[in-house]
DNA sequence: CCAAACCATAACCTTAACGTTAACGGCAAG
DNA sequence: CTTGCCGTTAACGTTAAGGTTATGGTTTGG
């Protein structure tokens, strides 16, 4: 259990209320600058979870989901920040799909909703295994040049051992 | 007259010149255009076989061969032309090598050599590898999510008992 | 020889993804 | 209250990765 994380300090007693922290600790949190938070949120790849009386930022545990999701999908994956909004609007939906099931108790409803959040994962990750397969199918092929200079190396090495100082005709 | 990248004397007895290329029969083979075969050049990702009389670029198969890896890991990989940049100067560095190779007779040379080629392609092996890593990581992360739900949805099918679920601890 | 198609360089334009700066408000401490 | 830091919006700057002319030479079929 991990939900704690991160905010310490000014806020001790009101206990039940989920931590909101502001734009400068999320992005100290997250890993991105105040800019980056700002422009994704422009971009409308996440809207923080409120405002404060002076218009504030405050960012719920969500969103810092949200962004490192984001990151990861941007340095990790290279996605471009458009596609990035194609697999988020999975990942908003899936957000707000919680919601609706946590104040349903209809267990067919609670059933649907489920069977649709593991949809969007799909697509996600369906998503993601094919960049891996590029990026495999990458690696074979330069292993595929790897295993034709070893085959020369060891050409080379048969012809050497016996006579390392001759001149080599030609097989 | 044209001049080029050699031509080896070694390669062939009698061979059949390889067609040299100009640069729209390139970009239509490979699927660039010519400004970003030409921006290719001019940020010394390639520089090509040789130029005609009129100084058009001429491209051989090896120049094929570099654009097409180019392309590979700028689309597929979603690495930074900077990025392939590094990558690259290995690769560069490996036709270099090559050129030498062909033009030596000492086995012993030829071995360093070959060596030398083998171990940059393991460090572009290894490059590709850790970008395949994370997105393992990712991937494996969506499905521990993806295994959760099915967990829930289980709980749900097996009866519509409304257990109290008051949080969900990883979403 | 000549026109059509191709190529070269150079210069400027565009888009994505931010960085930087300006001008201003909120708020806790001294 | 004012100092200092953090926050806001708005606007302009920058870099990467090309696209788009403009101007002029090259190649090649007729």
């Amino acid at each position: 259990m991990w939900y704690s994380r991160g905010v310490s300090h000014l806020d001790a007693p009101t206990a039940t209320v989920a931590p909101l922290l502001r734009i400068q600790e999320v992005a100290a949190d997250v890993g991105l600058t105040t800019r980056t938070i700002r422009y994704y949120e422009e971009l409308g790849l996440l809207n923080p979870a409120a405002r404060s009386e002076g218009s504030y930022r405050l960012f719920d545990v969500d969103d810092l989901e949200r962004l490192r999701f984001i990151k990861g999908l941007r340095d990790d994956a290279g996605f471009s920040l458009t596609e990035i909004g194609q697999l988020l609007e999975d990942e908003v939906a899936r957000t707000r799909i919680r919601e609706r099931f946590r104040s349903s108790a209809d267990p067919v409803e609670r059933r649907a909703l489920i069977e649709d959040a593991i949809g969007r994962i799909d697509r996600q990750v369906g998503s993601l295994r094919q960049k891996i397969g590029r990026l495999e199918a990458m690696v074979s092929e330069a292993e595929g040049r790897r295993v034709h200079l070893e085959t020369h190396r060891a050409e080379i090495d048969a012809g050497l051992e016996p006579a390392p100082h001759t001149h080599e005709p030609r097989p």
